[in-house]
DNA sequence: CTGAAAGCGCTTACAG
DNA sequence: CTGAAAGCGCTTACAG
């Protein structure tokens, strides 16, 4: 309609059209620097009429920084739960959008870091947060050697790692209790790479439960490192044979598959055994019977988290460990 | 151990270290413009023992690129099939990840663009990948008025939009066709947000399906715009009311929600009636009785997605629509 | 085949 | 309070 394919309008145009200095324009956008009220006034009225946007790839060279955060998800296709990672990412985006940051996605599988490896070094991030943590994590490794920005989503034994975790210790504690004390002592727990550190947290929650009941675990009924459907459904004929009362899983990837077993044997729930998953996510949603679980604000821990990056960024400090809370819902499969 | 902190090393720092000029370093680095080999071979050596990284925010200033492509997600929780959208996003990533392509992530709830504009106006992505489309699209809009490069998972009724999709038209289509060969007639539709392009296709397939098997559509089997769970239930009381002989679901989400409504009304499947869906995803993966569905490789089209508008950018010719191939699964939910 | 210089669009000491 | 100039780390006509 007449308009011209107008390139885009720079700093200098706008210094030009005012006949200020492009410094001058500079210091009215960004509030750094002394500037007459009525120049700011000026410059901003004009921008604004004009529709003029700060390229920030340039202001970025300008500064050494990106306004980008990476953020690192885990590839590996079954184990994962997606809702979780999603939630995490909604919170993340929404706190990174509110501070005119963008987030730079990689995927890590099984602890390949040659994803991260590549954004860093090519400087497209001011910092990262890792969604999952390993016991040995290279990641972790990678990114304090390099002296980059991050934190983690889920605990780490890394000495310095900001981290922002849900309490699993003390969730899984308190969820192992309430079976216990609903009179199930035989209870076999289902799943969880020992390599994950949220493995180990829910781990020793788990204990702690049968240390505070004055109850003894049997170290049989622990079945972790499962790594394929096929090994989870053996051992729920073993553990149907060993006649337990309760399944607690690790997570509902296990659980789902779990519940598929006890439905090809006719194996009711709750009538015939208990069951409980340490996570709560949609996976199990749509269950019938409904699922006890220990439930998460998964937003909430991508918001936290993100904030406290680009707090770890603006060089404020930071607590080492933040811990959000828990809900422990009991729901059909273990009444 | 007596490492200094260093600072990064720059082209200016290679090329003083060599005695030549930047411009020279530069040209042994990109393989653009004449250069001795000789020459050539001294710089690549030289920045290989100091494992020297070019800049790639400066190297983008220069050229007006950025080497980031933006991914637009669906934020709608219930609605979307996250492994589909997962399968996809590391499909896009192995591709981008090998032109040394970066990833940056929007997400896009209910048509509102406005994380979309941020980024697009902050110049911070080469190009755009729309992971779904809608029929009336404002972020098409935008970025056809703004003239990004940029192309959709799905398939869009705009004119000039680079479409990458798989054949859901003729996959709904040969399996509504299956159905109705095996004897049911009563066949009841369910989910599927008419907003949605990919409605439209499956729908029409629906039709096609009947119009080739000489049968006529009951209109008041068709239940579109399900918006909510609740909604679902009735519907599948109201289906099976009507004696419906199998139930099609638009997506694993709604038959995943229409499967557990059956499961607490105790009728059964395939028995009482038979239930196949759209799409197959994790969702229904641990599903007793296993559930008749349509395959598609969700990897697959997010690596074709990406090659794609990775050539519009670089000006190549490509097709506007890519349809990708399916497979109809049968199980037991419609022996 | 190689280099000096201008340019990408900003920021920021420094000087006034 | 304001501006000229150098700089962020590259690329790329242009000249030789």
């Amino acid at each position: 309609m007449g308009k011209e394919e107008k390139k885009n309008i720079t700093i200098a145009d706008v210094a030009e059209a005012l006949g200020v200095s492009k410094t001058t324009v500079s210091r009215a956008i960004s509030g750094k620097g002394r500037i007459g009220q009525e120049t700011r006034d000026r410059v901003l009225k004009y921008i604004e009429e004009h529709d003029y946007k700060p390229n920030v790839i340039a202001k970025g060279l300008a500064q050494s920084k990106t306004y980008n955060l990476c953020v690192v998800m885990p590839g590996d296709y079954d184990v994962v739960d997606l809702t979780f990672f999603q939630e995490c990412l909604f919170g993340i985006q929404e706190i990174a959008g509110i501070m005119e940051y963008d987030i730079l996605l990689s995927i890590c599988k099984n602890n390949d870091i040659s994803s991260l490896e590549r954004i860093i070094s090519n400087r497209k991030v001011d910092g990262v947060i890792l969604m999952r943590t390993f016991v040995e994590d290279r990641q972790i490794e990678y990114l304090q050697e390099k002296k980059v920005p991050f934190v983690t989503i889920g605990s780490s034994n890394y000495t310095g790692v900001i981290q922002i975790d849900h309490n699993h210790k003390s969730a899984c504690k308190e969820l192992t209790s309430i079976i216990l004390m609903k009179g199930m002592k035989r209870i076999a727990l289902i799943g969880g790479d020992e390599n994950h550190v949220v493995t180990q947290s829910r781990l020793r929650g788990f204990r702690e439960a049968y240390e505070k009941m004055g109850e003894v675990i049997d170290p049989t009924m622990l079945f972790l490192n499962l790594d394929n459907h096929v090994v989870i459904d053996k051992i729920v004929e073993e553990v149907l044979e060993r006649k337990a009362e309760c399944i607690l899983c690790m997570d509902d990837a296990v659980c789902s598959r779990v519940l598929k077993k006890l439905r090809e044997k006719h194996v009711k729930v709750p009538k015939d055994i208990r069951v409980a998953s340490f996570y709560n996510s949609s996976v199990l949603e749509n269950n019938v019977p409904s699922i006890t679980s220990l439930s998460f604000d998964a937003k909430e821990l991508g918001m936290v988290a993100c904030k406290t990056v680009l707090d770890v960024i603006e060089g404020a400090e930071v607590e080492t460990r933040t811990l959000l809370p828990y809900e422990v819902v009991l729901k059909e499969s273990t009444k």
